[in-house]
DNA sequence: CAACATTTGTACGTATGTATC
DNA sequence: AGATACATACGTACAAATGTT
């Protein structure tokens, strides 16, 4: 079961929803919704957009800053990583 | 003798309380209670439902989960598998 | 400089579920 | 049966840094 950039989070299904929302975000920076090095939409805007709680956002950029697609700048905001496309949840390798 | 999605637990009769109430679920699986991947009420929630201890909540599952109508999702939910209703116990069904 | 908006960081409290003892 | 632990999610509030007006 693949997600999609336009699928929504289900709250009821067996995939937590911060899981469910990393990988939508996944399939939106793969699909090139925004370029590397150029910032997401905020936390706020996420939470908007999508629906949840914060936490649950923030958890969700984890999920990627660990696989190396997403890095934070404190206060700045959230960017898309120059190689995001070559990071894969399997190897979490991440530069600094 | 079948059992319906109706029935309660004897616990006087010959079959064991952990049996009758997998074959209790698995009957309001089959008509429809529960939709796949969708989950089935909590465990706390089955013990209110039907009065038994929740270890044998727990092990009804686990007789579901063996023949792969049902599967848990570790701090999330118990849920309906995609093809529970081709699953059914058959005579080589596992007793534990 | 001051005031304000934006954004991430952090913390607390509440609720639900399973896991374990 | 009951207690405790852990994971997840929601809501709220405030702090800190940055950028803008």
């Amino acid at each position: 079961m693949e997600f999609g950039p336009d699928d929504q989070i289900d709250y009821d299904g067996p995939v937590t929803p911060y899981r469910q929302l990393a990988e939508i975000l996944r399939a939106r920076i793969a699909r090139g919704d925004w370029a590397p090095n150029r910032a997401i939409p905020s936390e706020a805007r996420l939470v908007q957009e999508y629906g949840p709680a914060r936490t649950t956002v923030r958890r969700a950029i984890k999920v990627l800053v660990e696989d190396g697609v997403l890095f934070v700048v404190p206060q700045r905001g959230t960017f898309v990583a120059k190689r995001s496309a070559d990071n894969r949840p399997g190897e979490a390798g991440q530069e600094s």
